[in-house]
DNA sequence: AGTAAACTTTGATCCGGATCAATAAATCAG
DNA sequence: CTGATTTATTGATCCGGATCAAAGTTTACT
C-alpha cells in the first residue's frame, strides 16, 4: 500500500527508517471513483494527497462561474492546494478525481506536526515548496511567452499523458483556451 | 544600516538576539545607481538582496529578445531570482536597479549555510518560500482571469507605487502589454 | 443494446490587444 | 541650456482566439 509513497519520500529526502515509519503511519488510504470531489472551495484546507493510481485535478472558479484548471497530478505524485494548505485557510481551489483513483492522504495538522518534530521531514516540506515554486514560475512564464498552439505543443512534448489520458475539454481548460480552439489546433496537421 | 533588515526578519520569524546578530553579520552593504545591472542571465545565482531604499526589477528575456518583467521590489523587501537561487543554477532572470538604491546582500552559500545551522533561520527561509509561492500563484491567476485593463486597475489598487514611481514602459512590461495599450487604458477616463 | 447526455468538430463573426507609423513630450549628456 | 535620445500618445490596421451556432460523435446509464 505504501511502497510508492515510500519511494517518493526517500527519493526526495532521506529519512531514517524509524522516522520514515513514523511519517507513513499518518497516511490513510482512500479509494474514490471518477469525478469524486475531494475538497471544495470555501472549506478549510485539510488534506494533502498522494496518488497511487489515477489522476487528480485542482481547479478554481472565475467570477463568471467558469472553472480554470490549475494542474493535474498523476500516480506517484502529491497533490494539494498549497496556497490554502500553507496557512490552513479557506480553499480557493477544489480538487477532483478525474479517474478512478487510489490515494493516500495525510491530515494537514499531522503534516505540520511532523514538519516540526520529525528530523528530515522539514527538508521534505522544503523540497515540496521549492518544487512547487519552480513549477509555478515556469507555468507563468509559459502563459506569458507562448501562444495557445505553442503551449499545446509544449504540453504534448513534456507531459503527453495529459493529452493522451484526459478528455479534450480538460486539456483545453488547462491550456486556458476553448475546446473549439484546441480542436482546431489539433487538426492543423 | 541594518535596522530595516532587522525589523523585516524579526517580523517574519523570531530569532534569538545572538542568532539574529549572526545572520546580520553576513549581509554586506551595496549602493548602486539607476540602471545598474546586479546580476546577468547565464551567470550562477550568487546573491539575495534586501532593499533599504530604491527599487529592483527582475526580468527574463523571451526567445525573440524582448524583456519580460517578473516583479519589482521596493524598500523593505527581499529580491532574488529564487528559481536559480534554490539550486545555485545558472540565472534565467536578470536583476536591475531601476532607481538609485541602497542594498544589503547575502551570498547564496552563506544564506544556505545559515539555513542549516542557525536555529530559526530555516523558518525564515520557509516563510520566504511560502510567500513567494502564494504571490506567484496569485500572479498566474491574475494573468489567466483578467484583461489588460483589469490587471492595470488591480495593480493601481494593490500596488500603486509601481504605477506612480516607475515609467509607463516598465509598468506596461510588467502587465505584459505594450506601451501603446497602457497609454490607451490610462486615457480611458 | 438503446437512448440520453456529454463531448468534439466545423463554420461564421467579433473583439482585445499587437503591430506599424508618425508626432509630441520628457529626460539626459555635454 | 540645448540638441539628442528615449519615452508617451494617437491613429490605422491586423490577427489569435473567443463566442455563437449547428452537426456529428462518443460515452454512460438502466
Amino acid at each position: 500500500m505504501h511502497e510508492q509513497l515510500t519511494k517518493y519520500i526517500t527519493d526526495h529526502s532521506p529519512l531514517k527508517e524509524e522516522h520514515l515509519q513514523q511519517v507513513l503511519s499518518y497516511f490513510k488510504p482512500l479509494r474514490v471513483k471518477k469525478n469524486t470531489l475531494l475538497s471544495r472551495i470555501g472549506e478549510p484546507s485539510r488534506r494533502m494527497f498522494f496518488i497511487n493510481t489515477g489522476c487528480l485535478r485542482v481547479y478554481f472558479i472565475k467570477p463568471d462561474g467558469r472553472e480554470v484548471t490549475r494542474r493535474f497530478a498523476f500516480e506517484n505524485s502529491f497533490s494539494s492546494s498549497l496556497t490554502s494548505f500553507i496557512g490552513g485557510t479557506i480553499l480557493k481551489e477544489a480538487t477532483q478525481a478525474v479517474e478512478l483513483s487510489e490515494l493516500l492522504y495525510i491530515d494537514r495538522l499531522d503534516f505540520y506536526g511532523l514538519v516540526d518534530t520529525v528530523p528530515g521531514w522539514d527538508l521534505f516540506y522544503r523540497y515540496c515548496l521549492e518544487y512547487a515554486y519552480v513549477t509555478n514560475t515556469r507555468r507563468l512564464e509559459d502563459f506569458i511567452t507562448l501562444s495557445a498552439r505553442e503551449r499545446y505543443r509544449l504540453l504534448l512534448e513534456e507531459n503527453p499523458e495529459v493529452v493522451l489520458r484526459l478528455p479534450n475539454k480538460l486539456v483545453a481548460n488547462y491550456l486556458n483556451i476553448t475546446q473549439e480552439a484546441l480542436s482546431r489546433i489539433k487538426s492543423d496537421i
